[in-house]
DNA sequence: AAAACCAATCGTATATTTACGATTAACTAT
DNA sequence: ATAGTTAATCGTAAATATACGATTGGTTTT
């Protein structure tokens, strides 16, 4: 029963890891999260400036971002400023800590 | 010439690390490099005795990991011994760890 | 109310990923 | 030489990801 428990969580937390890994595995997400990470929140019109691709896709890596848990949004009509998710940033940092060990 | 020449570091870091994370952005993937980091390196063999996929599908999984670094294969015929790329590896955890903070 | 602005969503095309069974390639052992 | 073992590769189907322009939905400003 334990050992069942402690697989299911494994395997639980790996799929976390694995959606998380999705998140990051393209060089614009990477950019979009190394932004908000150091000059704190901004909103998507700053990264469509910064970026270069399309509105449309810019907004769709945010909401993967946003899907992943790895963002959040928050509405200052019109605009909409984006900030990193601290809670899961930080649950990201632990599990990819720990599988490196 | 000092920004460019950072500025493309920058973005070959964030490519680089973008090849490692999506890596691992797989279940399977995560898995198969757990088994090799705790449990030292092993067969093919058993890699597909433990994954509940086809072997072809782990062979796809582990060139994958091999293309992006993480993994390597030594012959030990007609066997193929997989360990983990320890400089790579190291090289990852660094990435993941700066990127987090 | 109308015009303007911002960002999400839609529709679409193309490329990549994931999975499988079947086959092939490389090597060992008989 | 032949048979057997192991793992990669091929061919293929289905799902997912990536990108874009166009459109829509909210909100604000005029």
């Amino acid at each position: 029963m334990k050992v069942l428990t402690e697989q299911k969580f494994s395997a639980n937390s790996q799929e976390e890891m694995a959606k998380f890994a999705k998140a990051l595995a393209h060089p614009t997400r990477l950019e979009i999260l190394r932004l908000l990470s150091t000059q704190s929140c901004c909103f998507t019109g700053d990264l469509v400036e910064v970026l270069p691709i399309a509105q449309s896709t810019v907004s769709q890596h945010l909401k993967e971002l946003k899907n992943a848990g790895l963002i959040q949004g928050e509405i200052d009509a019109p605009k909409i400023k984006y900030c990193i998710n601290q809670e899961n940033w930080r649950k990201a940092k632990l599990l990819f800590a720990a599988f490196f060990e």
